[in-house]
DNA sequence: GACCTGACGCCCC
DNA sequence: AGGGGCGCCAGGT
């Protein structure tokens, strides 16, 4: 057999997506963090644009998405500009204790959380 | 309807 | 080891 191939976005709904990557946001521990490629890993769904995609509709939901938890392979606050100022984000993870510097997560290797850590689904 | 960009990331040079 | 290119999928121009 040939490489599994990822899933297409395409053959489920994109609203089903969405609620998925709602999902696993919502799911990523206050002090914590986790990247767009995980999540998009983790789903075997798309890629991590699509991850980006996704929260960039989250502002419709209005439900309380921890979007903010959500950064770039590199720690790096790549989303920022994309809250209600572009400061939000950064201001949001110091007051949930992690370290910012420079719009980088500090010590993102530690505070890095994969959704394959869930024990329970 | 084609092309480019985008809250990304891996592979190749 | 650092930089650039390509893939990913959808939306906007």
């Amino acid at each position: 057999m040939t490489t599994e191939k990822r899933t297409s976005v395409k053959d489920v709904k994109n609203d089903h997506y969405f609620q998925k990557v709602f999902d696993v946001t919502c799911m990523i521990p206050p002090g914590r963090v986790s990247t767009y490629g995980a999540i998009a890993d983790f789903l075997a769904l798309g890629s991590a644009r699509m991850v980006g995609w996704a929260l960039n509709n989250c502002h419709s939901a209005d439900s309380q998405i921890p979007a903010h938890r959500v950064v770039n392979r590199k720690g790096e606050l790549s989303g920022r500009r994309h809250f209600s100022t572009p400061t939000i984000m950064e201001e949001k993870l110091k007051n949930e204790g992690v370290e910012i510097q420079d719009n980088v997560v500090v010590h993102m290797q530690e505070l890095f959380w994969h959704p394959r850590e869930m024990k329970e689904y």
